[in-house]
DNA sequence: GCAATTTTGATAGACGTCAATCAAAATAAT
DNA sequence: ATTATTTTGATTGACGTCTATCAAAATTGC
């Protein structure tokens, strides 16, 4: 039961060749005659080898050198990502994975296509960006392609480019989500939605936004849709218009940033009539607060410890030129009052020795 | 920038001692002087080494052997999280691990304290367990880990026992997820809720009880509880009986299985009038189709497929004493109509070669 | 049948660690 | 000072794979 697992040695022999041969089958090392390659294919599929992975990277000293690229700037939700990607590749260099996080600054596509072939050449193994949607980016991803080198699209997806996977919340089914959760909440009455975004320019945004308005708009009527830049001195003074303009508002989608605005405007509600419903996007300090402070109903999240766990399996699969094991879209987390995490980031292991 | 990284060699040389030495110290072999010793930690901590672990398990011809024991029957819930462990262990090949599925008697303690002792002594490098209530379950992990062997809690936790992590749901919190949709589509009306679980004295089944009483009941009422022992049968003739007795219920709420006899009163309820909002566990392939058809409103699932990567990773960590790296307990996800995943189980990859 | 070519076999060194052995050196005990 | 003990060094083989080399054998062409 124990027994060890056969080795390419074991195969050779059962094919009744040297050990030579069958290397160069495995290896596709080319002259060999045909019948003895498909003896040792046999040999290999009747004893059930498969390679040892370890031995063979130890053979060539490889070692993997990943490179995760994230938009800079001050954004909470990166500041996170960019956390638990540094975690992640603290406990990589056990497994000789070296995880580098590169920042570049956010929208700014030469700058991330500069840096995007840099890296093209500096023989890294593998690569995780937040793509943009731009010509641009989409052809650096092409060439690091054609180098052979991996890439995953990271948060956000890249339209067009032949990325090997993409780790991420499907945005469209977000938004239909937070629009589910809205129309429940209405309880079967009427209402009007006021709808919050960065920019519908930005595609994440409008994805989501689409995707609320689908379920939405049988039952509920939307307002204008307000464009808060992800700036919440913006979103605030915008907000609190609307919600002055318009006293027939029963709820607030927001499928951007700057939320901390929002929050505020909330703040200052009078306290004596019922609130909107309020849902918005991404578990962060500030969001995280107003939900356990009963300012607002439901935060969408989309789960970057999870985003970060398959990236680092996906970068290693896909350098050892196996199948990605997960490739369906990431589902985003509801988040009410009542299942908040454990809000210490940093949890620490309870192994014992 | 690509130089490779230290070997143990380059320690001993920096340390100024023999390969010898500085291997008894990072063995911990013994027979070594305070002052050689603390030599080597600081070439140690000088070089960053770290030990490669493939060129050690290779030195070893070490191969992970764990097990995953689950419950038996037909219970959709552990139909799919055994072909998902399947998946798993298919794809761990390529790393010499291999991971077997073993079936035990549901809440037969005293089977899977029998196949648990006997793995004790198989020479298993760690294993995964669901977990029952009870005092001869506790003793006989406790065995194992005095073995060395890594057990991990899966689904269900074990109370008081040292196992080395919980991988699975917190049903208390899942409980009150699901008090807070229900009281959210309530939108501030009273109402009546009828809770059914399968025993009471099923400690998931309870626990998410109590947290769903605990949110619901400052705002709604709960009508008395129905044990339907997961049977469909009783389900369904309890809950109809129920539905006829007290027209004023708004709102059902299922913690245990044999939800498909719910839905079938469900199914046969008068379509001119509003039926109860519905909120139950596991996304199965019936409740999915009442999700679909617009029978029920909520499923709250555990994520099997986050439970198996966490089995996994988690074994493999310990086994190889290093700390877990996620202890943190999987959040449910809230399924609605909007937000299912694609519906073909078995998702093939994308990459390319 | 002989030369040219293709296919095979045998073997060796490297990767970094583990595990072991044996002798040499340093230190401690008496 | 002599013995006993502890500590070190040097070395070797194994793990399974990759890469390489060189000679031997089999096949092909003419």
């Amino acid at each position: 039961m124990d027994r060890p697992l056969p080795t390419l040695s074991d195969v050779a022999q059962r094919a009744g060749v040297s050990y030579a041969t069958a290397d160069r089958v495995v290896n596709a090392r080319g002259g060999v005659a045909e019948k003895s390659a498909s003896r040792v294919r046999a040999a290999i599929e009747e004893l059930g080898y498969v390679r040892n992975l370890a031995a063979a990277n130890l053979s060539q000293q490889r070692h993997y050198r990943f490179v995760a690229v994230l938009p800079g700037g001050d954004n909470a939700f990166f500041k996170r990502m960019r956390a638990l990607l540094e975690e992640a590749s603290d406990r990589l260099r056990t497994d000789r994975v070296t995880l580098t996080i590169d920042t570049v600054e956010a929208f700014d596509a030469p700058a991330l296509c500069a840096r995007l072939q840099a890296l093209g050449t500096e023989g890294v193994d593998g690569l995780a960006l937040v793509g943009s949607d731009d010509a641009r980016v989409l052809s650096a991803i092409a060439d690091l392609r054609a180098r052979g080198i991996p890439v995953l699209a990271l948060v956000s997806d890249v339209p067009g480019a032949d990325r090997n996977g993409y780790v991420g919340i499907d945005n469209s089914v977000a938004g239909r989500t937070a629009g589910r959760l809205v129309v429940l909440a209405h309880g079967g009455r009427a209402g009007r939605v006021l709808p919050v975004v960065g920019a519908l320019s930005a595609r994440d945004h409008a994805d989501r936004l689409a995707g609320f308005g689908a379920v939405v708009r049988p039952q509920l009527d939307l307002a204008p849709v307000i464009e808060g830049r992800d700036r919440k001195g913006r979103v605030a003074k915008r907000v609190a218009a609307a919600l002055q303009a318009d006293p027939g508002i029963t709820a607030i989608y927001s499928a951007g940033a700057g939320n901390a605005g929002l929050i505020k405007v909330l703040e200052s509600l009078p306290r004596d009539r019922p609130r909107p419903i309020v849902v918005l996007h991404e578990l962060v300090p500030h969001s995280r607060r107003a939900l356990e402070r009963g300012l607002i109903d439901i935060v969408i999240d989309q789960r970057p410890e999870d985003a970060v766990a398959r990236v680092v399996e996906g970068l290693r699969l896909l350098a050892d030129k196996r199948e990605l094991a997960r490739t369906d879209p990431i589902l985003p987390t509801i988040y009410l009052a009542d299942n908040l995490p454990a809000s210490d980031t940093s949890q620490k292991g309870e192994t014992s020795p």
